[in-house]
DNA sequence: GAGACCGTATTGGTCGGACCACCTCGCTGG
DNA sequence: CCAGCGAGGTGGTCCGACCAATACGGTCTC
């Protein structure tokens, strides 16, 4: 019935399904956003039951390629850095110890560039925006809003980079439960007075259009924590 | 049955036993390497069927999470940087265009920041590891020898920064598939001449334990190939 | 004629059971 | 003591059925 030439047993059978739907849309035969057969008729094309299709589509879905729609069918995402790179943030959840480290390390390196960037080309809303979220981080004493504000901080900041990819990796890096558990310790330290000096000078920075110093500032705000969460796992 | 307090429905039931999963392992009752109990067992104590159960570890097995051995069990990964991180690789695979360009753009950053460290930190046997393969890319012209080598020789000055995460993140970002796509047309040009002097450019760099010197080299090195693909796309 | 309503077909989600392929480990026999 | 074998356990695959959400078409009402 198949006179594939392509199908010599390699691996498990869904395994070669994931990689025949990875290749078809690597090969432009499926274009983001559009729609895929069914399930039951994916299976019957490449000879599988639809359990193992199942399996290979689960596969695709969680790694932010596939869409699964109940009722209506499955999708191919619009591939951005948002949908591909939200996986990054498990890698964060279930780091611990020096891999946290070495996390804060790359997201020092990335926040700082992404800050200098933005510095050059941050538009005055997205300047407001950053301004709204600094002024309501400062407003608050609630651990889970100022959480929040934080991330919507460096998050603008991020996008005005204009680097979707470096934001992409740069929110996975920063995700709620990653940066709530470190910074639950952090915060406890009194750390708050210092967070919000240096969140001011990055503003400044970006103010100014002085690339240099929003990288200084930058480098200077993660590398605080970085810093710290060292000595608590060296200590 | 099920006395669980936590078990509205919110998702897919195979969703749910995903997180409860990475859940797990994230409070630390699964340890790395540790052996899960059998995908029936599993099944039955979260009161799913089998085949959800079997997606939800598929899932985490594609995420680098979990590892099925046929016959054995399944077993929780050691969860180091380059389990987790294989699946950045994906990105790379499935992205084009003008993310090409943005996922090189992350590269260099990266790189150079890496290739700063190891000058300041490599020992004398990584640094003979990557003269062998700066001296075998030279001594040959097959494309595909060349590649290798010349992947292996940034693998190696990653290694030696120190920063496994990093590290596996770079792996990612000039995985086989990316690489070889971006380059065919790049060597076509021949680049060949130049990718060696900035191949030596770099490896003097770190003889010399410059770190800001090897910084530049490996920021030019790859920005040529980022302002080129970045001209291919314009035009 | 336009719009709200409803029923049916389609499609993903879940389930249970059956069988196969592979690995492990203890038993057996030399 | 050890090599070989065999049974049991485990993941891999398949099948068929049913549930649940959606999309679409026709019908009814105003």
């Amino acid at each position: 019935m198949n006179v594939d030439e392509t199908a010599p047993q390699k691996g498990t059978v869904t395994q070669r399904a994931i990689e025949r739907i990875k290749a078809m849309i690597a090969e432009g035969r499926l274009e983001p956003g559009q729609r895929l057969p069914t399930e039951r008729d994916l299976a019957a094309q490449l000879g599988i039951s639809r359990s193992s299709m199942r399996e290979a589509i689960r596969a695709l879905t969680v790694l932010g390629v596939l869409e699964a729609r109940h009722g209506s069918g499955i999708f191919v995402t619009q591939l951005e850095a948002g949908d591909l790179l939200e996986t990054f943030g498990v890698v964060a959840d279930l780091s611990r110890g020096p891999r946290l480290v070495e996390l804060l390390e790359v997201r020092r390196i990335l926040e700082s560039t992404a800050t200098a960037l933005a510095a050059a080309r941050i538009t005055p809303d997205q300047l407001a925006e950053v301004e709204k979220h600094l002024t309501a981080m400062n407003a608050t004493e609630d651990p889970e809003e100022i959480l929040a504000h934080d991330l919507a901080f460096h998050r603008e900041i991020a996008a005005a980079a204009g680097n979707d990819t470096m934001a992409a990796i740069l929110e996975g890096l920063s995700s709620r439960t990653f940066r709530a558990r470190v910074w639950r310790g952090y915060q406890e330290e009194g750390a708050f007075t210092r967070t919000r000096r240096e969140h001011a000078a990055i503003h400044r920075a970006l103010v100014a259009r002085d690339p240099e110093a929003a990288r200084a500032a930058a480098a200077a705000h993660v590398g605080e924590v970085e810093e710290w969460l060292r000595a608590q796992i060296g200590g």
